[in-house]
Formats: structure tokens, sequence, C-alpha cells
DNA sequence: TATTATACTGTATATATATTCAGTATTTAT
DNA sequence: ATAAATACTGAATATATATACAGTATAATA
């Protein structure tokens, strides 16, 4: 991408506001208008330029064909709907309505990884890692896990947030970040356990 | 919102399909080549009824005039970007573009209060009230403040992030969240102190 | 020094486009 | 039983719009 002047950025972000104020391009006339500009010619030049340097697109011959690239229907950040899902004591936490919460919306690429849902924390277990009650872990439904991770984790019907730590072939230790808590040593052959996912971010609201 | 039929929701589909692949909406003919119709009235036809019905509007007299309602644009939730600012440990946290690192894009409703920057934490002063380094707390700039909130405070030319706590009429406590840190007593008669802002929420990318 | 890019005004025009009018037919309410 | 809504074809037209052409002027580049 080359470098863009200062009238060129006007003109794309007149295009920018126009398309959030009323859901289509601008025609050169409304870009004029929009500028000050006494000719259309003056847009159609300023549209060729940011054509050439590769910030819009221009379709040939079609009235408003103008499309920003690299924003919007293309759109670099897609803004979704992710539910918040109360870590209860027993019990998995499923996706299912009763459990939710409440909705939050948010990029999908607002953390460095794809998220699943934000699970409501309860208690401290996690203090020392900056996790307190009520914050909103991101969670990434996977079970690729690597020494270290926060993980989600259920034992039997109990599900808690730890410290990931495998001890051996059939032993994991979930370790607390609070010396309060006592860590949980899990033998796979003789506990039903699964890794429920693993934060990936964290949000608080004060 | 009234029903729609199902061929009204082929064309809105139709325009929706379109948005989504060339950036400006389709004209009548476009929908007629797209959905096999023959005449430029059939298209023209169904668009007055989804206008009627309140899925579309359209700007009269305007070529591809057509936006979805409830869609995109004229979205309920106004997405804003704010920028991250580090925390020096030297001079204020202006906005001035050399302070910015990046740019976070989330929906301005996005904590319980309206906020101006994220504020990327150093140090471990607040540790015990989940603040870690390489945090981003949500900064609303204000000057009211309660005791007990978490604000970003400047005392000479030094910026620090710790509780609020007013001991008397011209002396303010900053108490850290962390032991192994002291808390800052201010005499603001002998002080240059300055609240840059609060604490509203907090952000963390794992 | 010549050339290219930027930044405009002003006029003109082919055509892309919305929109109306005239029909036909079927289905759904009243 | 009649009106209204749906679902089209087909033709006509006023105008909205892209776009080319003719200029002028300044700053940047080679």
């Amino acid at each position: 991408m080359k470098e863009i002047t200062t009238q060129q950025q006007r003109v794309l972000d007149c295009i920018q506001v126009y398309l959030n104020k009323t859901g289509f391009p601008p025609t050169r006339a409304d870009i004029c208008k929009e500028l000050g500009f006494k000719s259309p010619n003056s847009a159609e030049t300023h549209l060729r330029a940011l054509e050439k340097k590769g910030f819009i697109s221009i379709e040939s011959g079609t009235s408003r064909g103008i499309s920003i690239i690299g924003s919007s229907s293309s759109n670099v950040e897609i803004q979704d709907e992710y539910p918040v899902i109360g870590l209860v004591a027993a019990g998995s936490p499923t996706l299912a309505t009763e459990n939710i919460e409440n909705k939050i919306n948010c990029p999908n690429n607002f953390f460095d990884s794809q998220f699943d849902y934000f699970l409501k924390v309860k208690g401290l277990s996690m203090k020392d890692a900056g996790i307190m009650e009520d914050d909103l872990v991101a969670v990434k439904k996977t079970s690729e896990i690597k020494n270290g991770d926060i993980v989600i984790a259920r034992i039997d019907d109990e599900v808690t947030i730890k410290y990931f730590k495998r001890k051996s072939e059939k032993v994991i230790e979930l370790e607390a970040a609070n010396e309060d808590y006592k860590n949980i040593i899990v033998d796979l052959e003789a506990e039903d356990f699964a890794i429920e996912g693993k934060s990936v971010g964290l949000l608080r609201k004060n």
C-alpha cells in the first residue's frame, strides 16, 4: 500500500462516512458536495489515484461502483455475539440457553486466538494469575493444551479453572494460583476427566 | 416487522449477497439478472413491498439507493477504535500519536462506563487487584473520583495506577495493591498532582 | 530542465438506472 | 364476490451518473 495524500485521505474518509450513513457508496457529485469541490472531475481524479494506490476498487461503468478494499464487506473485523456462562460448581459449562447469563458483542479477532464463550469466574483460586471473582475469561474450546496453560477442566461433575501441568502419561496436576487453595491431582484412569477449553483472554467490568 | 414472502426473502438475500460481494447495493436490473426476472419492474415491485414492510429503505431518485434496515450501518452497537497507550514512568499518558502503541476496536458500550483509551500496565503494583503486567486498563478521562476507585494519577512527571484514598482536604493517599510496593502520600499543596482518569475495566490478551 | 503527480474548474455526453404505465394471472383476505 | 396483495412481462422515459476532454496551477522528482 503506497502513501496517501491528505486530500486523498479526505476522499477516502468521505466514502466511509457516506457508507456508514446511507449504506451505499457516494457518487462523484456526492463527494464534491461533501468536500466542497466544484467539479465532478475533482472527485474522479482522486478516486482514480486511490484506485491506483490500492485503497479502493472502482467498477467501470457502474453507478456508485466504489468499494473500500480491506473494509466492510470483506471485513477485517467481524463483530460477533458471545455468550457469558456462569462457572457453576457442578456440571459442565454448556452453551445451553439456561446457562447463558447474557451476551457480549466484540470483534472475533479481539483476543490473539479465536474463542467460543466467556466464563464468569467464581472464587479466587486463580487470584495470583490476576483472575478475580466475576472476571470474564475468554474460553476457546480445544483439547490442545500445553503445560502452563490456564484450562477449564471438568472432573466428574465439578468444573474448575486452573493451571495445567502434565505429571505423567496418566496423571495431570491442576494447579491453583492461590496458596489458600490446594492443587488437584487427577488420575486419568480412575476419574472422569475432561478439558472443556483454555483461557485465551480476560475481560473485567468494574 | 410484517411477514415476508418467499420471493421477497429471495430478493432481500440477493441484496445482501450482492452487498457482500461488491460492497454496494444492486440495481433493479442486477436483481433481475440474479433471480431470473425478465422485467426490471419485477424487482421494483418486490423492493417496494420490502420497503413497505420495513425490511429495507429506498432513497428516491438515487441509483443503488437501497439499504437493509437493522443491518451493518444502522448498527445498534457502535464499534469504535480505541488507542492503546503505554504507561511510561515519566510523562503523562497523552493521546499524541507517538504514545499510541496500537489500536483496538470494540463496541463503545463495552464496559459499564464510557472510556477514552487503553493503558498498558507496567509493573505489578496492582497485582492484588488482579491487574498484571501488560494488562490493558480501560481508562475514562474524568476527575470524578470516589475513595476506592482505581485511578491513573500523575505526580510531577510520574504516572502511576493506584487505589485512590482521600485522607484530608489537602492530602491524598495512593494505595498499591501489592505489599512489596509502598503507598504514596500526596500533599496537594506541595506537589504537582493530577488525576488523569480512572479505570472502568480491564482487558487481557494471553 | 523536463516530467510526473497532485489538485483543482468547467463543459459535455453517452449510458446506467429508477420509475411510471399498460397488461396478465394467481392467491389471499373480507 | 370483490378487493387487495403477490408475481410477473414488456415498453418507454426522465434523469442520475460515470467519464472523457480542455484548461490552469503548484509541488515533487529525475
